[in-house]
DNA sequence: ATATTTAATGACCACTGGTCATTAAATTGA
DNA sequence: TCAATTTAATGACCAGTGGTCATTAAATAT
């Protein structure tokens, strides 16, 4: 009965090697850019062989998105170990997310896509489903700083997990037009210094 | 002598003819979904003759964005009429911009592309100029704004511009993230309910 | 009426995402 | 051991893509 069990553990193997290859290649050239026959032939399969294993290029592409969510939400666990108040918290996230954009500016890429909605036209609810968790994992570290602070009666009571996509989509909002910045058009400062003013007045803002 | 000028305004009118079809084509379909041969056949022209009116895809989608840019700056412009306060003129440009967003979704989102750079790899330096300078003109209606505070010493001292864009970017972040709600995910509270909070939030942070 | 400039064409190119009948190989059962 | 069955992989094929360019037709200039 090992046999069964081989051949799971071998289509895995496949499946990874293939999503190995879209990586780089979606990484290096975007989204459009990367065809599946280039797929293909870096992984040393028939193009038809791809999509025994995905539906479709859109799915191949926010697959990888798995990875991403799992590194930003350790990435966001980590910044939280022995952060007390809710400001050192949400700052913490707020530094974690910007950390992130910029070691894993491809997985922040297409972890922006998913949420606004570009590419989850045609992929599996299934699919779907997973990444949606993932983000509302993500989504509740910055709600439970929140929440805190609102029990403490140092932040307006309100919905945490509304407030928590605000703080979300501004820091997004900053980073992504940050990072299409042009050669050809100037940009004030650093990304740095802009999440740091963010961070600042956000905060700030919050307190009662 | 009125040849030439006649010849210039036909040319004028073909290449306002193939941005009305391009516009409703890309506005509906969005722009992977648009196919220049669509485009072609909607106007009654061939493929080649639109390669003769813009260089390529891209410029043609970018060009739509000179009167969404012209859109946008006038919303801008009426919504600071009779204000008088740095908080009320910020304020007013928040909401202006939420409003635009929604009035004219479609002008919003290549807005949001070009300056993130997603479509900006391929287009001529002219079109490049000519959107980059509008939209340093809308970020000035904030930097104008936040320029007044900071001379009543209301504001903490720092670059208009870069406060400007941390505004902005925030804004944008939230709107861009509701708007790519699925049915399959949920978002809490309304649109108009994020930005409430937002502009509070950024006012409040902003004040001394 | 002829020569020149200009606008427009559409066949053509290499390539795209996606499909599916066919093949080859591994597994099963006797 | 060998035939029957299941499974994995293939690649030719499809309609369509963005983009090009020699050719044509029409308007203008001489």
């Amino acid at each position: 009965m090992g046999v069964k069990e081989r051949r799971i553990r071998e289509k895995q193997i496949r499946q990874k090697q293939i999503l190995d290859a879209a990586k780089e290649l979606f990484f290096h050239h975007g989204f459009a850019a990367t065809s599946m026959n280039q797929i293909a032939r870096k992984v040393e399969l028939s193009k038809g062989t791809l999509y025994l294993y995905f539906k479709n290029k859109e799915e191949l592409y926010i697959s990888l998105l798995i990875e991403g969510m799992g590194l930003l939400n350790r990435t966001f666990f980590k910044a939280l170990v022995d952060k007390k108040t809710w400001h050192e918290k949400l700052a913490a996230i707020g530094w974690a997310y910007y950390q992130f954009s910029i070691d894993y500016q491809q997985f922040f890429h297409i972890n922006f896509q998913f949420h606004h909605g570009e590419i989850t036209q045609n992929i599996s609810d299934d699919l779907f489903q997973r990444c949606a968790e993932a983000g509302v994992t993500s989504l509740n570290f910055l709600a439970n700083a929140i929440s805190q602070g609102m029990a403490l009666n140092e932040i307006k009571k309100d919905d945490p997990m509304a407030v928590a996509v605000v703080l979300w989509g501004s820091l997004t909002g900053i980073i992504l037009l940050y990072e299409g910045k042009d050669h050809r058009k100037l940009m004030p400062g650093t990304l740095k210094k802009l999440i740091q003013k963010s961070i600042e007045i956000s905060l700030k803002g919050l307190k009662k």
